[in-house]
DNA sequence: AATGTTTTATAGTGAACGATAAATATTTAC
DNA sequence: GTAAATATTTATCGTTCACTATAAAACATT
């Protein structure tokens, strides 16, 4: 029976036409990497979410590994890009803390995936030799750290924070509280909690210094 | 080759003495656990590092769940007993937490096992019909945020802290950021980095009340 | 209609998993 | 001594894992 078809913007190949959305089917994909991390996450339960068989999946994406690559970058543009952008934008070091927390909060248990961040959480006891897999989740991790710091280092330019501030440590210490929040999803916090939990970052940033 | 048996304190059974210590075998077993989590953590590899055979293993834990339980209880036990007592007993709110986390940061980067709390994330990305295991670490987890709420309404009775202080929403914070610690552990930090941030935890409580 | 190309579904592959059956070895009880 | 009991080693068991060989189906081109 043939499947209607869906319409792709492409221009026609030669061959057999595709019977499924590949981006659908990657979004099928991240759910379940999302909710259930990287290594349960079996390729039988990846097939049947996306509603396609083994071969197609090798053969549109690989392998499971480039699957969930693929699937990690799509997640982080698509639930954390505008975040970040507010975070740099906002120009009072506090109000950005404050602001990106609560949208953390609020990404971390939407309605669809309440289960924290993949970034997080997806490639946590995973085993050693799947090494892309550990660099691209921590080379993430990482940019958010720097992101906080780079900030905090712009708020010392601008009189917000001391200037002694240490800022590794501080950037360090946002950074903790904010991936542990996606462990405090995945226990099954109410949205009304974790939010109380993240008002509590700003907390944690110097006294606002009383510049000239 | 009879391998000289161990000392038991235990008055001796009938049949043939077992070959090998079972509170030496668990150690081996619990070291194992905390540094891979319990899914990856293979029965082939545990029985390789406690120098048994299966048949061994499952006569003398029943399974691979109530080997990690066991271990689980002997590592809480060994590790976190004492700094909880001494969490309880210092009588400065604020000392306690300063104390607890430089303590904590200690734990989680030792040298024989520098991987983050086993509470924390052995179970992370665990298949879920794992409830037993699910349960256990679950219930270690909630009883530190219970230790530290307590800990804080007594400070609050001791007058070290504001009465309308959010004392569910503080304690899930310093809760969050001990989980935190774990993750960063995990991801490389060294010693140094984890005490800068675990010196933050105690900027999250109110400011020191000036009572009467 | 014939041919070439690509995707599809079926049905597996070998490897690793947790757990065990069977036979042998070593002890105590009598 | 002999039987009962327990631990040991060896060699698997059945399942699930990520992955693929094969061939039929569905398209474009001619």
């Amino acid at each position: 029976m043939p499947a209607q078809r869906p319409r792709q913007s492409e221009p026609r190949g030669k061959g057999r036409p595709r019977a499924f959305d590949r981006a659908q089917a990657l979004n099928k994909a991240l759910e379940i990497f999302w909710r259930q991390g990287y290594a349960p996450a079996s390729v039988a339960e990846l097939c049947k979410a996306m509603e396609i068989n083994p071969p197609s999946l090798y053969a549109s994406f690989g392998n499971k590994a480039n699957l969930f690559l693929e699937a990690l970058r799509h997640y982080e543009h698509t639930y954390w890009d505008a975040p970040a952008r507010r975070f740099l934008a906002e120009a009072d070091v506090y109000s950005a803390v404050e602001q990106f927390f609560q949208e953390a909060a609020e990404i971390l248990l939407s309605p669809e995936t309440p289960c924290g961040c993949m970034v997080v959480l997806a490639a946590v006891n995973i085993s050693e030799d799947e090494k892309e897999i550990i660099a691209a989740v921590r080379a993430l991790r990482l940019a958010t750290k720097t992101m906080f710091a780079d900030r905090f280092r712009r708020a010392i330019q601008d009189g917000q924070i001391p200037a002694d501030t240490d800022v590794p440590a501080l950037a360090g210490a946002l950074n903790t509280l904010l991936e542990g929040l996606s462990l405090q999803a995945r226990d099954g916090l109410f949205q009304s909690e974790l939010k109380a939990i993240a008002a509590h970052a700003v907390r944690m940033l110097p006294p606002r210094s009383q510049h000239a």
